[in-house]
DNA sequence: GCGCCACGTTTGTGATCACAAATGAGATGC
DNA sequence: GCATCTCATTTGTGATCACAAACGTGGCGC
C-alpha cells in the first residue's frame, strides 16, 4: 500500500544539499551576499527551507552569518588561507596514512582506476572531469581510514575551501605537478608505505595551495 | 565559549549561545529528544529562534536531526566514542604542541594559576569549579597555537563530547591521575618541551577517556 | 491474553504576515 | 564638487497560522 516507497525527505534537506553543492563547485563568489528571497526563487522553493539551509551552512562555517545582515560567502584572507591549508594537510595527511594502512586490494584497484581517469582528464584539459575524479579519489582513500569523524572534519574543511579551490583550472602549469603527486601516491600505496602516502598527500595539497595562494594575493580586495 | 561571544543582537544568537551552553554542561541526557515548543517555553522565547538554534547545533554535530522527527542528543556508541577520543587526542595534541612553542611567559603564568585553581577544586571535591578552571586552562593553551581554525575544530569536538564528559565527577578515583597529568604538563611547559606537552595532553585525554568509556559500557544499551 | 489497526494528539515543517534594521538613492548644505 | 543627511526600499528576523507525518492510546478481532 506504500505509494512508490519514496524516501521521505524534507524540502530543507534537499535545499541544503543543493546549496552545499553550489557552494563547493564555486557557483558563488567569495564576498557575495546570499539573499534569502532571491535564492528561494532561484531554486523554486519557499523562503523557509532556504533560511534553514543557509543557517546550517553558516553553522558549518561554509558561509558567514552577520546578525541582521544575512549570510555571505567568506572571503579568505591570506592568514586564514594558510591556516586552512595547514589544517587540511594535518587532517588529510592523517586520513591518508590511516587509509593506506587499512585499505584492501580492491580499494587500491579503484584508486588506480580513478588515478588514470584524472590523468586522462588532464590530458584533455577537462577541468570538471578532473575535479570529479580527484574528489572521488580522496574520498575513497580517506574513508578507508575508518574514522567517520575524521572524514566529517575533512569534509567541513573542503566546504570552506570550495569557493576558491574550484577556480584552479585556468592555470595550465599546475596540471603537470598535480599529476606527479598522485603518481607518487600510487607508488607508495603499492608498497604499503603509509608514511610516504601521507607525505605525498601533504605535498599534493601544498603545491596546489601555492597556486591558489598566488591568486588570493593578486585578487581584488574591494568587491 | 562560542566564537564572538560578545553581546549579540538577535534573539536566535542568544538562544543558540544558551542552548550550546546547556548542551556542553550536560543539562540534556544522551538520547533525549528536544521538542521545539517545549524548549521555547523553557527559555521564554518564541519558537522561531529555537528552531534556528537547534538547526545550527544539529549542523555542528552537537545534536542529530532526523527528518520529521526533530532533534535528539546523540547517544555515543563505543566505536563512536573511541573515534571521538582519538580525534581529540590528535587535534588537542597538535594545538598543545603549537601553543607550547608559541606561548609567552605571561601566558605560562596564567596557566600556572589555573593549574593551582584546579588542584584546589579537586581538594575540595568542587566539580564545577574544577571543570571551569580546566576549560579555561585548555582554552588558554590552545589559543596560543595561533590557529583559529584548529581551535574551532576542537571546540566542535568538545560540543560532541559535552553530554557525557561532564558526568565525570562522581568517580573520585579519577581526581588523582587527572591532577598528575596537569603537573607533568606544567613541568614540560617550563622546559619549553613542546613534544612533552603534547604527550601530556594526549595522556590526560586518554586516562579521562578510559573512565568515561567504562561508564558507556555499563550504561543502558536499549534506547 | 496478544497482536493489529484505527483514530486523536502531538510535533516538525512550511507559508504568510508584521516589524525593525540595514541598504541605497536622492536631496541638501557647505 | 564633496560630504552628509533623509527617506523609501530592501532584507533579515520573529510571530502566527496551516498542514502532514509521527507517536501514543484505545478498541477490536483472533
Amino acid at each position: 500500500m506504500v505509494p512508490t516507497a519514496v524516501p521521505t525527505t524534507t524540502q530543507q534537506d534537499d535545499t541544503y544539499a543543493k546549496l552545499r553543492q553550489w557552494v563547493t563547485v564555486g557557483r558563488f563568489l567569495p564576498g557575495e551576499r546570499l539573499k534569502i528571497r532571491t535564492v528561494a526563487v532561484e531554486m523554486g522553493v519557499g523562503e523557509m527551507p532556504v533560511r534553514a539551509a543557509l543557517q546550517r551552512l553558516a553553522a558549518e562555517g561554509a558561509l558567514v552569518n552577520v546578525p541582521n545582515a544575512g549570510v555571505t560567502v567568506p572571503r579568505l584572507s591570506l592568514p586564514e588561507f594558510d591556516d586552512l591549508l595547514q589544517m587540511r594537510m594535518l587532517l588529510e595527511g592523517e586520513a591518508a596514512e590511516r587509509g593506506a594502512a587499512r585499505i584492501d586490494d580492491a580499494g587500491i584497484k579503484q584508486l588506480r582506476t580513478l588515478c588514470r581517469r584524472m590523468a586522462g582528464a588532464l590530458a584533455k584539459a577537462d577541468g570538471v572531469a578532473y575535479l570529479a575524479a580527484n574528489e572521488q579519489f580522496h574520498v575513497r582513500l580517506y574513508q578507508a581510514a575508518g574514522s567517520p569523524l575524521l572524514f566529517d572534519l575533512i569534509d567541513t574543511l573542503w566546504l570552506k575551501a570550495g569557493p576558491i579551490s574550484n577556480q584552479l583550472f585556468d592555470t595550465a602549469e599546475a596540471t603537470a605537478v598535480l599529476n606527479d603527486a598522485h603518481e607518487d601516491l600510487m607508488k607508495a600505496l603499492s608498497r604499503r608505505d603509509s608514511a610516504a602516502v601521507r607525505r605525498a598527500v601533504e605535498r599534493d595539497l601544498f603545491v596546489a595551495g601555492q597556486f591558489l595562494r598566488q591568486r588570493i594575493k593578486g585578487g581584488r580586495p574591494p568587491g
